[in-house]
DNA sequence: TATATAGTGAACCACATGGTTCACCAAGAT
DNA sequence: ATCTTGGTGAACCATGTGGTTCACTATATA
């Protein structure tokens, strides 16, 4: 799937714990690639990767300085994921409501 | 990637618009894989797929009444996923602190 | 200037994903 | 008893993903 929208994207980034933990580390601070890939016990090229699908996700903004390359998180606050998810939990809530409207009326129809 | 945990697979499911279409369908009440593969516009054989993908995610659950299968939303509430989400806003959040007062310091040092 | 270091791109690999068709089975309808 | 319908599993296909190595460039450092 070639075009992905913004929701797509951000899941998606999401959705590896290797790119989680580069989230992580980098809300204590920018790291270099080298810096992130050392944890991740992980060659330069594969964490290189790996940021390229956050930055492309507009979860991590990079820099080159010098000879290294300088990742900081990005411009995306996932408000877009938040309200989503928010979402689906009120459709998921009313689901019970139903269920349980469901059981009353079954108790009333039981007595 | 074989063993995955449940941030992993809910993330995944999460990252197809098909999936999260079912998903908003099934917050109406339940439905058979022919009437969710009807406004997907695919074969029942690959609508099937998406679901086996959002059941093993926990976010759905199904039961073959008669010859169809009833869908519903299922017991993953999500919790978790909202709270990986607030975490990483939290960290967001606070890296523009951090920006704020680098600049406040900027400031105060250049008057 | 020579050497070490940080990153990058291309090529490659195994496996996952998103879809299809086809053959088949079980359950309803006639 | 036969026919139709809803769903399923297997096989297949193209593309994506997560990783590697290797050759290379560009920047520091000695």
């Amino acid at each position: 799937m070639v075009h992905q929208d913004v929701l797509d994207r951000a899941f998606a980034a999401l959705s590896d714990s290797t790119r989680r933990g580069i989230l992580t580390r980098l809300g204590e601070g920018p790291a270099t690639i080298g810096e992130l890939a050392v944890p991740a016990g992980m060659s330069l090229t594969g964490l290189k990767k790996h940021v390229q699908v956050l930055e492309d996700a507009g979860l991590v903004t990079t820099e080159k300085v010098g000879r290294s390359r300088q990742c900081s998180l990005g411009t995306e606050r996932l408000d877009d994921v938040m309200a989503w998810i928010t979402f689906y939990q009120g459709l998921w809530e009313r689901r019970l409501d139903g269920l349980e409207a469901y059981f009353t009326l079954k108790k009333g129809l039981d007595k």
